[in-house]
DNA sequence: TATGAATGAGCTTTCATTCAT
DNA sequence: CATGAATGAAAGCTCATTCAT
């Protein structure tokens, strides 16, 4: 009664603002661990610490909201990429922190994954009818040909690669470890998430990308090469 | 009457096992389209052409078809990669084999990729639970580990290569690719899936692998390499 | 919008407690006429008017509703109880009392026999769950331990009498008497459940009872009794 | 084909007679476990080793079956009454006799009160259907009748009893310690199926019958009764 | 006499969603 | 902006029973 107008829509707003970011959160961790089918509206509400209501009251529905945990968690990695510079640095190590990173990223964002695939499901149907997400598209594939272009040019990769085949292969190599960690684990008996797996992980995949790309491998000489070396932080 | 006993009993016998047979494709269907949680019994049911109860009878509930769905999918792919050759043939059709087998199988059977998926999604609980699927596990790291071995050897494969983060590799190049044929499809605005682009893909897994692998690249020589050219279908 | 804010609240108030007044007797009703396997969900909801799934709503289920009509139904009884005054009558008629209430009791609320016989079927478990009605104990043995004492002291009533024994003998002439009445009324071939019957079986009880306690006999001397002389309404 | 086909009949005439008992012994332990909405078909097939067809074959149905367990748990217990003898003894020692065979017979048989419960809760359908197991009476009001008869005559037992009713008592006291076991010892927070417990709720009923029908009570005079001195074994 | 396969009705429970305030 | 109450549809599952041999 007391508090102006103006302070008071912005205290609504800012509350507003708490309770969708709560769903949101709420959504993405739910949605990430059970898929699209397996998730519960109550769950979600339960966890945002706010009533079922206001799920349909901001977002429409559960479809709704799970469009928007994906649009959130797609904004996410974008911005994660653009933070990236692989263009002044030189092409090998360019390279380096484009694996590191992806690694990292996926590493550190399983509900990024997790997202993925429960859009995969569906066929990716929200996707299809959102412009406003594809249009967001990643920046890596336009950098990732600068780089090999340069790359190709200072003599150092070798030529005819498709940017985005590569680009997909560097995700390929880090995806599919994680994503089925479960099974993996599971049937070789041990574990492929503790501390040294994923330095290893990361460590290989590194060897095979600059293996491939690097004309003269990775010591430089093709003699290294045939001694068996790699790169591989534990030898 | 006059039907003898044997044939009776064949008969039954053939009953029995045709409504599991038809429960269990049903339920590959289902479950690889719906995941877990999606997947409807009696969508199962009516598919499969059987009371819905049958599928309690014989799998004890939605669980246990799943179960028995992914035990399937996984006896089918162990078979398949069985019946690989990799130990007749040079160390190089040896790697281009298993790189060509991975991607045509996971071409062909997408309800093997769906339903690792759906098993991972719940921490691979069902795996973990049984030792019948575990024991069986894959020829193909051992096999490889072998291949790997021999190209060393001959002077033709670095060394110091793991032959389960190879495999694992190899797995993910193809996986990460069909697995998000749906999103990656939208998201470059082209079909990943038409026959020129599959073509492609497999090119250039090839390459990735067996230019890591190769100690003089894939045409022999490193000036090969210096000028570009890979063996890809179409350039 | 004329509605004051607190009749809202009690109006909303008022309509949970409705709905959840009307399941509890639907239950009562359901689970004393046909057990805890017995009942139906749907007969209960129709019963009470209301959708099948507020009783999850607010019970959680078939067990918790049945929890709920048991708890319910003790706290009904031992309410009842509570009311009697054995203290301030003499000790026969405190014991009068005491044996016309259980008679009353169990005659006016059949539920009360049904439900714990459905619970001793499932071999207490709600019970044994629940602290909560466990502490709720009915007061009679206690109070009967104090009649029997005073009517000792008295010399009215014989010594080395153990009330819960007693407690349990009262309620077991009046209990397996209602509790059977069906294959009771079948096998001797009358209604148990005449006025005519139900009061003789009152006054064959009492005297059962206070023949048991009494030193000198209902009638004061022990000639009366050998004369068969007894206080039975109807002789 | 070799066997005669007398033997062939006998033979096939005891299994059936064996089928048919396995069935009826599993049925007793299910109903009397479940009651008759809780007990399952299925279970009791499985219990008795036998196909579950085969209730319907030799029973006609799941009440067809229990109204089998029933009339054969009857049959036991008129069986074991009328191999008392009430007689040829003393009344006083006939009383005693009754009042141990009744807790003793409900004790070793628990089936038989379980049993008696699940026909009450249906209101005793299958009794009222059959003039066959009405007509197997229990000989004891009759033979309960000419004890305290002849204990009037020789003075030991008030007269106006009514053996009905003293029958229904001497059941109730036994019966209801017995199918409540399980709420009165959790409510009680005692065991009341220890043998101690057990034999002191014997000498109880003993005492409440014997100290209502006798005269002069158990000790023979008034003034033991005075004295609180019972015949429970402990005191 | 005996059995494995099959069934339809109906059960408890869950779900995303809407109502009323 | 927020909420507890309420709902209908449909899910997974269970049951007594029947079929076919």
């Amino acid at each position: 009664m007391s508090i102006p107008a103006a302070d008071a829509m912005e205290l609504r707003t800012r509350d507003a603002v708490r309770t969708q970011r709560a769903l949101l959160d709420a959504a993405v961790a739910e949605f990430s661990e059970h898929g699209l089918d397996g998730a519960r509206i109550d769950s979600i509400a339960e966890q945002a610490g706010v009533n079922k209501r206001l799920i349909y009251y901001y977002f429409g529905g559960k479809d709704g909201l799970f469009f928007a945990a994906l649009k959130n968690t797609y904004a996410g990695i974008r911005s994660a990429e653009r933070a990236l510079d692989l263009i002044n640095v030189k092409p090998v190590e360019a390279i380096r922190r484009l694996i590191e990173f992806t690694w990292t990223y996926y590493l550190e964002h399983p509900e990024f994954l997790s997202l993925l695939n429960a859009e995969n499901m569906c066929a990716a149907r929200h996707l299809k009818d959102s412009k406003e997400i594809r249009e967001v598209n990643s920046p890596l594939p336009e950098w990732l040909g600068a780089v090999l272009e340069r790359g190709r040019t200072e003599g150092v990769f070798r030529g005819g690669v498709d940017p985005i085949q590569l680009y997909l292969s560097i995700a390929g190599l880090a995806y599919f470890y994680l994503s089925n960690k479960h099974t993996l684990s599971t049937s070789f008996g041990r574990d492929l998430m503790s501390p040294r797996a994923v330095a290893e992980r990361l460590s290989h995949m590194t060897d095979v990308i600059l293996g491939y790309l690097l004309i003269d491998g990775p010591g430089g000489t093709v003699d290294a090469r045939r001694a068996g070396r790699n790169n591989s932080p534990d030898g």
